[in-house]
DNA sequence: AACGTATGCAACCGCGTAAAA
DNA sequence: ATTTTACGCGGTTGCATACGT
């Protein structure tokens, strides 16, 4: 049977998200859920596609995924699960709290499975320190931490900032601000001339909510 | 300093399938 | 029972940065 596309693709945008998306897809999965993918786009006023809404939330906004390092268990419950699961990285996900099937997968395709090529069966000698880098060049990325984060090393500067904020960022900014907030979104999304003047505004209460730089 | 290549991550695409009509 | 719709998953790609020459 013919399957329709998963969103009328007419005028929709692609490609990297930005800080002001971020924002009004929290700000709106926040305030109502998401039921509906699909219709949550149209919704929240986003020119994206409810899919590619779903993934963004999933991977990245989600309050409960956890930032930072993959830890040397975590590494070796990766290893152990790829060899008793293969490619399902959604199950493993669900066997490790905070992480996303999509960073599990990449930090496989990445770095272990180069690692379980050379060396077969790492967790028969664990190594004594808990967070050891991967088999990299000493000067590399990854050497100086296992780190798979956005963050770490990527270099899309404006979002590094913008990535490297821990999730209460977001419950912060909104707790505070919410209604006046909400209708000031709205008002620059749907009312009229959405000048940066109110996101710039808007990432200034944050960094002062937050004492620490949001963006910029 | 400039250029080419490798690496790592975020995001997209297409398919399978469950749920709804 | 059949068809349609939406969700979730896994594979793949695009792009920015790091690294090497």
């Amino acid at each position: 049977m013919g399957r329709a596309p998963c969103c009328d693709k007419m005028g929709l945008k692609k490609g990297p998200w930005t800080a002001e998306e971020d924002i009004i897809l929290v700000n709106f999965i926040n305030r109502h859920g998401h039921g509906n993918w699909r219709a949550l786009p149209k919704r929240a006023g986003l020119l994206r596609c409810g899919k590619s809404c779903r993934l963004r939330w999933m991977n990245y906004l989600r309050p409960d995924i956890k930032r930072g390092n993959f830890t040397r268990e975590e590494e070796e419950t990766i290893i152990k699960l790829h060899q008793e699961l293969g490619n399902k990285w959604s199950v493993m996900a669900a066997r490790l709290p905070g992480r996303t099937d999509n960073e599990i997968k990449n930090v496989w395709h990445t770095h272990l499975k180069k690692r379980v090529a050379r060396n077969p069966r790492p967790e028969s000698k664990p190594k004594p320190e808990s967070h050891i880098p991967y088999e990299s060049p000493p000067n590399s990325p990854a050497s100086d931490a296992s780190s798979v984060t956005a963050a770490a090393d990527s270099g899309h500067d404006q979002d590094k900032n913008f990535l490297e904020m821990d999730e209460s960022f977001w419950s912060e900014v909104f707790s505070a601000n919410d209604l006046e907030l909400e209708f000031r979104m709205e008002e620059n999304l749907f009312g009229g001339d959405s000048s940066m003047d109110f996101w710039l505004e808007l990432l200034n209460d944050a960094e002062e909510l937050t004492g620490s730089p949001a963006f910029l």
